[in-house]
DNA sequence: CGCATACCAATA
DNA sequence: ATTGGTATGC
C-alpha cells in the first residue's frame, strides 16, 4: 500500500505547498490530512512525516490479481513525484542562501520552512490562474474544482477515510480541445466563472487553432520550457486573460522560470513595507508596467537566480491562512526598516511618514472609509 | 505610457 | 466597498 520515500519537512511541507496558491486542485481528506490529485491515468496520495513522505496510487479498473501492474504503478509515480516536486532541487540551500542575502527572509525562515515552487502541468495551470484575477484562493479552488467536474469525466473513486462509506470522484483536469468548445463560455457562466469564462474559451480555442488539438497544443505549452523567458512571456501574453502577473505565474509554477516574481498586490505590499519600494498613497494605486517592472527588478536583485522561489516563501508567510490566529513571535517586531529607493523623477504627493506597521509581514495598509 | 472603467461573485 | 487583474479606450 503505502510507499515512502525519505524527505525532511525543512525540504517540503505538504500542508503549506499544496495549499498556497499554487495548484488548486488537491484535496485534503481525514486527519492527520491526506492530500490527493488527480493525473491523466491515476489518483495520487500522499501525506508525510517529519522524516519521511509516504505516497500511494490509485489506478482505474484494479485488477485483483494484478500485484505487479500496481507495483510498475508506484515507480512511475515516484518518478512524477520527483518531478512534480522538484526534488533534486536543494531547498534547505536555497533557504541558507536567501537568508544571507536578505534579513526580511532570515526573520520567517524557521516559521515557514519546506515551501517549495511546483513544477506544474503549464494548461493546469495557464487556465487556473485565468481565473485568479480579482479573486480569491478559496473561490478559485471551488472554481477549478467545478471546471474539471464539468469538463472531464471522473476517472475512479476512493473512499473518504473519515468516512469510509461514502466514495469520493476523482477528474483529471480537462484538455484543451474540451475547453475550446463554442458552448463552454456559456456553461462556465452558469458555474459562476464570470467574465473569466470567455477568457478560458477562447484561450483554449486559440491554443487549439494556432497549434493543433490532441497532444499538440499541451506539447506546445510544454515546449516553452526551453524558451527564454522574454520570448515565452509574450507567447503567454497573446492568450486572452494572460497579462503580465498570469504570465509571470504560468512561467514560474509550471515553465521553469524559476528567476521570475510575479508581481500582484501581496508582493506590492511587502515590496513597500519591507525592499524600500515606493508606495503610493493614492487609494487605487495601480499596478503600472514601470512599477511592476521596478519591483520585479528590485526582489530579483535580492534574492537571485532562484528569486520566484523565494518570493514564494515570502508570498506564503503573508497569507492570512497561514498568519492568522494570532500567532505572535517575539522578534518579529525588529525587522530593518530598508532604504527607500531613491525615486529619480518626481514623487505625486508627499508621503507622510507616520505609518508604523503592528507587525512585518502580517496585515497590509488598508484604508479606512471617512 | 499613464490613467479610467467595466467585469462576476464572494466577503478571507 | 473590496478583492492574487485584464481588456479596452482615451
Amino acid at each position: 500500500m503505502w510507499q515512502s520515500l525519505p524527505l525532511p519537512q525543512s525540504q517540503l511541507c505538504l500542508s503549506a505547498v499544496l495549499k498556497c496558491g499554487q495548484s488548486f486542485r488537491w484535496v485534503a481528506v481525514g486527519s492527520p490530512p491526506e492530500y490527493r490529485f488527480c493525473l491523466r491515468d491515476r489518483v495520487v496520495c500522499l501525506n508525510q512525516s517529519p522524516t519521511t513522505l509516504f505516497y500511494r496510487t490509485f489506478l482505474p479498473y484494479p485488477q485483483p490479481s494484478a500485484l505487479p501492474q500496481q507495483h510498475i504503478a508506484e515507480a512511475e509515480t515516484l518518478v512524477w513525484l520527483k518531478d512534480y516536486f522538484q526534488l533534486d532541487v536543494d531547498l534547505q540551500k536555497l533557504y541558507a542562501e536567501w537568508a544571507a542575502r536578505d534579513k526580511v527572509f532570515s526573520s520567517i525562515e524557521t516559521r515557514f520552512a519546506g515551501i517549495r515552487m511546483l513544477r506544474q502541468d503549464p494548461f493546469e495551470n495557464l487556465i487556473s490562474f485565468i481565473c485568479s484575477s480579482n479573486n480569491n484562493i478559496g473561490r478559485i479552488t471551488k472554481m477549478v474544482q467545478a471546471l474539471c467536474k464539468h469538463y472531464s469525466a471522473p476517472l475512479l473513486s476512493i473512499p473518504d477515510p473519515s468516512d469510509p462509506l461514502v466514495e469520493v470522484e476523482y477528474h483529471p483536469f480537462p484538455s484543451p480541445s474540451v475547453l475550446a468548445a463554442p458552448g463552454v463560455e456559456a456553461t462556465l457562466r452558469d458555474l459562476g466563472f464570470g467574465y473569466r469564462a470567455k477568457f478560458i474559451q477562447r484561450t483554449a480555442q486559440m491554443l487549439v487553432d494556432t497549434h493543433g488539438s490532441g497532444e499538440l497544443a499541451e506539447k506546445f505549452l510544454a515546449n516553452l520550457r526551453n524558451t527564454p523567458t522574454e520570448e515565452a512571456r509574450q507567447e503567454l501574453l497573446k492568450f486572452m486573460g494572460v497579462g503580465r502577473k498570469v504570465a509571470d505565474c504560468v512561467l514560474l509554477m509550471s515553465l521553469d522560470k524559476k528567476e521570475v516574481v510575479p508581481v500582484d498586490t501581496h508582493v506590492h505590499q511587502i515590496a513597500i513595507k519591507h525592499y524600500g519600494l515606493k508606495g503610493s498613497l493614492n487609494a487605487k494605486s495601480n499596478m503600472t508596467p514601470k512599477l511592476y517592472e521596478e519591483i520585479n527588478t528590485k526582489l530579483v536583485a535580492v534574492w537571485g537566480d532562484y528569486a520566484g522561489w523565494a518570493h514564494s516563501v515570502l508570498f506564503t508567510s503573508d497569507l492570512k491562512a497561514f498568519s492568522a490566529h494570532g500567532v505572535e513571535t517575539a522578534e518579529t517586531t525588529a525587522l530593518p526598516t530598508p532604504p527607500p529607493t531613491p525615486s529619480p523623477l518626481k514623487r505625486k504627493g508627499g508621503v507622510p511618514e507616520g505609518d508604523v506597521p503592528p507587525s512585518p509581514l502580517i496585515g497590509r495598509a488598508k484604508r479606512r472609509r471617512t
